[in-house]
DNA sequence: ATAACATTTCTATAATTATCTAAATATGGA
DNA sequence: TCCATATTTAGATAATTATAGAAATGTTAT
């Protein structure tokens, strides 16, 4: 990953929306892509926010390569990229921080 | 670690100048606390950016837990806070991914 | 005490971002 | 075809952010 594309995923998850709209859609997650994710309608409902506002937040995300979208019927469905979400925090771990951040205490109770 | 507190930090982190301070400061830094850092001026002039501008951003960075800073004579020394960032990327993938981001190809070669 | 140095705070400004209402686009069904 | 539904795009505005020059603060040496 290079650092523009880390910035932008960086900066998509930078706001409250947005992040929470990740998490949402991490719930959402499963295995098999088809029932996977959630329609923009439902999220923007579920998270309280106007349509043309969650509009704009999801295009943030997509643009980041965090989420996925796919029309199914009228509805266009969101999906987690957790791909996106990996590349990412990999990009900290060992390009930014070059390996040398300590693991977390669960990684070492073994 | 709470969601605005990475919300801080992803913000911190979603800018240019900002984030190759942190690296830059990743590789000014030690294990002896003692030696580890870099001056105000000095990274001011290595990234080629004015001080208040630099000062502004140190100060966004220290806000968000991911540098500290000390003073040495006139100068001040920054350093970068591993741990901060660490936390920051245990969230990304416990707290917000739900663990179910796939593991990295680096992780599964063993 | 004064001067030189290092950094921050203040002030102003330009640029970017988040949000809403209204209008446009696309899909599916009567 | 016409209508209702789902979502996005356009346009406007308020809020936030990044930047730099000028002034203020704190430190060291003479």
């Amino acid at each position: 990953m290079e650092m523009i594309n880390a910035i932008e995923a960086l900066g998509a998850l930078a706001q409250e929306t947005r992040l929470e709209t990740f998490r949402t859609l991490v719930r959402a997650h499963s295995p098999n892509a088809e029932e996977a994710g959630l329609a923009a309608g439902g999220l923007a409902a579920q998270l309280g926010v106007a349509a043309p506002t969650l509009s704009f937040h999801l295009k943030e995300l997509t643009r980041a390569g965090l989420v996925s979208a796919r029309r199914d019927g009228r509805s266009i469905i969101y999906t987690a990229n957790l791909g996106g979400m990996r590349a990412l925090a990999d990009y900290l771990l060992e390009d930014c921080c070059q390996g040398a951040c300590a693991p977390s205490l669960e990684e070492t109770e073994t």
